[in-house]
DNA sequence: TTGTAAGCGTTATCAC
DNA sequence: GTGATAACGCTTACAA
């Protein structure tokens, strides 16, 4: 290490470059600016190879490779792990949990090539890589299907958005409150049902009129007319996504009722949809990005033993535009 | 290294895992179910630290992170580059070229971490990378705007593409054909516009209506008013992209235009606004993720000093729709 | 063709 | 507080 020609041995120098407390100032100082003219750069692979550290955290995403990518809530997640990763010694690498085989991620993670492991699973249910847990520091996105009492996850507070978003319709003077819940099987679709239903009976209103869809534009299309063809007063819609809530419009529009005066509409997400809908979509707020930093944060404190709060939960907000 | 208990020495067990050429058969195959049963996984950073290789390649950004992963073409051309590096020994890490430290990037590229850089800037034209070229394999997504005489890349056939999309507007009869040209500073923005000229002077029409947008909704919409207020006769349009083309959709039909019946449109892209348009756009397929791919392949050849084409032209296809 | 042995650039364990 | 010195797990001359 040539930058002990300047003045001391190695292990002083990687004292002062791993920041260690107790070194005489002196030497730090003159450490430092050997460093700098040399303009050295310690070599990760040899860091690697004697402290058994990599710095590298893994973001695992489920292969539906051609279709994850073009994933808003993906992307966005991964715009908030690459954000806070670019302030630490952390590298992000980006593993697609092959399906046709499985074995060689497995082994890849195991095999001691990173740090820890992000787990992005998006809406679905699949936190197959649940079994890692303890093997080697995971967080995932939202909270996982199993084993949500011993993993790490950060998640939005499904629950209290879909409460604000009901709330924001019995506000508005509605009195017949339907909702478009999501998939029973995932948390959020659970979570913003219940929600919906928090709202309700707080405002002491009938919570008769639910219909369930699978996220899809498609699905909330046909909730909605299900909805409709109750035959029931309706003047108000919780769509338990924004994508759902365009389906929703489609319905309403064809069945010659105006939004919001005949029925007013709130989704969940605030996303592409909410924006270019006509008229606008009120909805809730969903911190993607946010969600993405946190997650990078919470498994950096895993990985360098800090203790942490197993469970984060980020707030929403309401964005109110012109359906309610 | 426990798999040499399996008959042999560390460095056939070396050769083997690297397939080298010449090892006896019956070395290879004992050392192949030592590996089996042992679950052996080379340690990455110990043969970093040997080889002088990373088996890293880092995909550069631009810093507008925000904005960069929410944008589908740098989505796509990730997931391209990611399927191909699936099924080699490289892994790919990102790096968002910090506008705020530039050096810690170039530092961090020519401080051997990393064993070839592949630079995406969209439709930018900001190439200010190409200096680290001759110290690393690089590869460009589109031809740099400088040195593209000594850079590798690999871009879509944009002219060919033009030129495709303007004959259907002359093969379906229109005589008066504009174009909503792209930037002329940008490479793509440069050569779609010679494919539209190319195909009117081949149909011996007149190539006088051009406007020139920046590839957005507004600019697109912008430019149609002007063409129509110009007040000549025109009844086919080729959109250097298709957002510009969107933009001219609500001009042509803001004016009581129909479309294609007065006017016929061809957009250039073939993404997400293309089929959300209606009626539904005609279009040039831009083949997003085989660029990806073809990127991370040419980088690959490159790093392992294998001889490769310096520029990779990917061919477009016409994907017909109601709009023209 | 195969084995031996010398590194690769750091960190970690000890004495000092 | 600081400096030797031994790992870390692999590749790669060089020898055999």
């Amino acid at each position: 290490m040539v930058a002990a020609l300047a003045g001391v041995s190695r292990a002083t120098v990687s004292r002062v470059v791993n920041g260690a407390t107790s070194v005489d100032p002196h030497l730090v100082s003159s450490v430092e600016k050997a460093v700098r003219t040399l303009n050295y750069v310690p070599n990760r692979a040899a860091r690697t190879l004697a402290s058994r550290r990599t710095y590298t955290v893994t973001l695992l995403v489920p292969e539906s490779t051609s279709k994850v990518f073009a994933d808003p809530f993906f992307a966005t997640v991964v715009e908030g792990v690459a954000r806070y990763l670019n302030n630490t010694d952390y590298m992000l690498n980006m593993v697609t949990s092959s399906e046709a085989n499985p074995d060689k991620t497995r082994r890849y993670l195991m095999g001691g090539n990173v740090d820890g492991v992000l787990v992005v699973s998006h809406h679905t249910g699949d936190h197959s890589w649940a079994h890692l847990n303890g093997s080697l520091p995971l967080v995932f996105a939202g909270r996982p299907l199993i084993n949500a009492e011993d993993s790490y996850f950060v998640e939005v507070d499904n629950e209290e958005g879909a409460t604000a978003a009901t709330a924001q319709l019995v506000d508005g003077g509605r009195r017949h409150i339907a909702t478009i819940a999501g998939p029973q099987d995932m948390p959020p679709g659970v979570d913003r049902l219940e929600g919906w239903r928090a709202a309700l009976l707080a405002a002491g209103l009938n919570d008769a009129l639910v219909e369930t869809g699978d996220f899809t534009v498609t699905s909330g299309a046909a909730a909605m007319r299900r909805l409709l063809d109750r035959g029931k007063p309706l003047d108000g819609v919780f769509a338990a996504n924004d994508q759902m809530a365009a389906g929703a419009y489609s319905v309403i529009k064809e069945r010659g009722l105006r939004i919001p005066e005949d029925i007013a509409v709130v989704g969940f997400d605030d996303d592409y949809y909410a924006t270019s809908l006509s008229p606008a979509l009120t909805t809730i707020h969903h911190p993607i990005a946010a969600l993405g930093e946190k997650m990078a944060e919470l498994l950096v404190e895993l990985i360098e033993g800090r203790p942490t709060e197993r469970v984060h939960r980020l707030p929403t907000s309401l964005v109110v535009r012109d359906s309610a």
